[in-house]
DNA sequence: CTGAAAGCGCTTACAG
DNA sequence: CTGAAAGCGCTTACAG
């Protein structure tokens, strides 16, 4: 099915009567050519079928690279699909190529697909690391000359960091999240889901602290739960809330997949989520706006993030951005959905489902 | 923050005092270099930070490309993000590299976006086309030389095809919803989402009629409603549905995240999925088993076709097909769920909730 | 306006 | 077991 040889430049100059120079010089619309030639040779390359090979042409010409990797957890996890389909668009719209790999969140996966696509020559990557990162395992692997942006987590061992970073307000998410919880009456709030030590889980747990605390309320160690950050773990996990007498009333989740997962096992042990327990995501995923109750959660957007994270980089490659590494915290927001009921025993109780923004 | 020059082979070859071709021959294992080189130049390799140009490498020797390219429509859309996790981890696996890019559906952009992704020479790609593409303008924009599988569509104006195909069995998946809807003592039944004149779409359609017409039922082409596959169009399409008296009872809908939207749809308009009306999917999505009611679908496993089709495209890469174009049917089954109510007038009415296969 | 030559980082015969 | 030379497909000075 492939057999034949590649179309090159010096077919079509040959073809012409003309040298590989003067082609070269077509394909890259030097004005220098002339016109006729410039026809001549753009009809030949035409009839020939001939695609360029930007390789080669890298090699010469370092300007020429121009695919940018990108790393992320799972595809199969909305959150990242999300942001994922928003970097391929702003790299397309800048001519750009996406190289993608993902970590499955495991360190040994992560080294080798990093190896791997660094052979590619790749002009920056993007990457959300997988848990328990270490910064100096991964310059090793990445080698000093390739301009990196971290996604969304930090590195372990990495104080200031000497690589960009594109971060989510995860403390102010948490403390919106709470905020909104201890509005509705409820005093006994979880956080449920994600592992302390992975930065935006431990920043998030710090925004809901400071709201408990702003409240005068000091968290019982029993409410805070971790699990993987996955729809399976929170719905088995769901359990270990309701342990102790009082059991919270309502959950901060460390995201959307936890809240949704908890939601179902919040069904599977007889409860209602949004009616007898209320529970807040983080996130926003498409599929939040249309669970049932709908997801009460803290939009983050990670379409425009993706955006965001390519324009970021391509900025970095032009050399628009200061030589030091930049930080970009992105703003986030509370979305009111039908999932954060009133607390049982308080005076709003009589709207079961909320529906507009907390007073 | 990018300053130092490339390491490459000549500065390993300096600093071990041997010329490019042994160092060269290290990288590739290659036996007849003797242990201790061997030991010095990968000591010194790793001193340096080398990393292996694969471009470089493969401008000489063919077989060093190893990059495959995937496109397909939207990776925001779950059936394609879980393909192309699928994709990944199969490709991961056997060392290669992911090229990925995204059509929107639209013609032009996946031109352009062909045209970008074929300059970085890849060594296949896996395509799942946008509607209404057609065969002779892709083979002008990808040239003679790579492998094509296609993925879940065929191409306008291509008769038997000479690229590989994987497609799901989509007549007989269409087939098998259809028949547990008439199971279920519906008789009026709908088709609803997706654009007739993809194949996927028409495929469906036949199954649809395949199975409506064993049952004595012809379709009432009022019970054929055209929408763009995406939850949103579902649910603004719903009303179309209940114009007509009697209006059907039951929908096949073109794929899940159509039957999502329904769903959503429905409520809109004060029915209960499920209960006052049964609908059914296809594809699967790990979404859908989450949704209330849960999905009544035809599970298409997105991930495993991801795995499958990599697979395909290696085997084709190694000469491990025959080398006529391969058609691949993967097969489909039927997975109930609560969405499928029996009909209002059915004796099997008393269980509103179907939860068992239809007997 | 066009061409001849050198070179990007690798690998491949071919010598030794 | 190791090296010198040529070449993959392009681009870049430098001539003319």
């Amino acid at each position: 099915m492939t057999p034949q040889r590649r179309v090159t430049l010096a077919d079509i100059a040959a073809a012409c009567g003309l040298s590989k120079a003067t082609v070269s010089m077509v394909l890259r619309d030097n004005p220098q050519v002339h016109p006729n030639t410039r026809a001549r040779v753009r009809a030949e390359l035409d009839r020939q079928g001939y695609v360029y090979h930007r390789g080669a042409a890298s090699l010469r010409r370092a300007g020429a690279v121009n695919a940018v990797a990108l790393v992320v957890n799972d595809l199969a996890n909305p959150f990242f699909a999300e942001f994922a389909a928003g970097v391929d668009a702003a790299l397309a719209e800048a001519g750009h190529v996406l190289l993608l790999g993902s970590t499955g969140e495991s360190v040994e996966r992560q080294h080798a697909v990093l190896a791997s696509l660094v052979e590619h020559d790749p002009a920056a990557l993007i990457l959300s690391p997988a848990e328990h990162s270490s910064a100096a395992r991964l310059r090793r692997v990445l080698g000093a000359r390739l301009p990196v942006l971290l996604f969304n987590r930090r590195l372990d061992g990495d104080g200031p960091g000497d690589w960009d970073y594109l971060a989510l307000d995860n403390r102010a998410g948490a403390r919106l999240a709470t905020e909104h919880l201890l509005a509705r009456g409820h005093r006994a709030i979880a956080f449920f889901g994600g592992h302390r030590d992975s930065s935006s889980c431990s920043e998030r747990r710090e925004g809901y602290r400071d709201a408990l605390a702003a409240a005068g309320i000091t968290p019982d160690p029993a409410w805070l739960i971790e699990c993987a950050p996955t729809r399976q773990e929170a719905a088995r996990q769901t359990p270990a809330l309701f342990v102790r007498d009082p059991a919270p009333t309502a959950a901060v989740c460390y995201n959307d997949a936890v809240a949704l997962g908890l939601m179902a096992g919040l069904a599977a042990c007889g409860r209602r989520a949004g009616a007898d327990f209320a529970v807040v995501g983080f996130d926003d995923i498409a599929e939040s706006a249309f669970a049932t109750p709908a997801l009460t959660t803290i939009a983050t957007e990670p379409r425009a993030r993706g955006l965001q994270a390519a324009r970021l980089v391509l900025a970095r490659l032009r050399g628009e951005l200061p030589a030091s590494p930049h930080t970009t915290i992105a703003p986030v927001a509370l979305q009111v959905r039908a999932s954060t009921a009133a607390a049982p025993d308080s005076p709003l109780q009589s709207s079961v489902q909320a529906r507009g923004p907390a007073a």
